[in-house]
DNA sequence: TTGACATATGAACAGATGATCATATATTAA
DNA sequence: TTAATATATGATCATCTGTTCATATGTCAA
């Protein structure tokens, strides 16, 4: 371990920053919801459904993919409780989680918009 | 109704997503910010620097990993235009490029925490 | 029941990613 | 100049990720 004179070289402004970043919890929390917007289908897929509910079959139209390939990062906003589902006969709706994601998105792009 | 093969099944809302989604400069600038804070390194790294500015050596006690490996993300993050540096001699400190991200965090903390 | 359709899922593969290690560069001091 | 320190970078490698393809599941209609 390359450690910097075994010693770190602020040791206040280390000591302030390690308190004052997230607990590893939210650490956790905040790298998945980031990392399943990292993804240019899967930020589609949420960004379409901050519009409206949709199912599958929309969803690949709007995302520009397949349907399986759909279906796969589905699965995966399922997991991460960022979109629910519901079922009509053949067709399954999907629809945000809540609005946290929704609002996130649009205070993200008014970031990189200015 | 319509048939998915060939066809959207609902396409108004289609239509209405397709046209409320961000333009692809946009997806591409939000997915690469995404991107850059879904690793959990990269993460503890810009908000230690969302406190104050600090040098590799700091930011490789605060994040737990070695120099080496903080070095390769801060050439990540510096080529996404979310950090920038300034040498003081030997040392090379660390600070964020503005105030987006780090508000951006501070409300995304504040999402997953309700 | 059978068939058609919408979606889900598993396997396999290519490409991306992040860490480690060795080495290079930049700066300062002796 | 040489040595030491702080950081950067290239190569390698194991792991992760996302897509495709084939197949399975669930639903409805005939």
């Amino acid at each position: 371990m390359d450690q910097c004179q075994e010693k770190v070289l602020h040791q206040e402004q280390v000591a302030h920053a390690l308190e004052s970043i997230p607990d590893s919890d939210t650490l956790q929390s905040l790298t998945d919801i980031f990392k399943a917007l990292s993804d240019p289908n899967r930020l589609k897929i949420v960004a379409a459904l901050a519009t409206c509910e949709l199912c599958v079959c929309d969803l690949a139209a709007v995302s520009g993919s397949s349907e399986s390939a759909v279906s796969h990062q589905l699965r995966i906003l399922r997991n991460l409780k960022i979109v629910r589902y519901r079922r009509e006969g053949k067709i399954v709706f999907y629809h945000l989680d809540d609005d946290h994601v929704k609002s996130l998105i649009s205070q993200s792009i008014q970031h990189v918009q200015e």
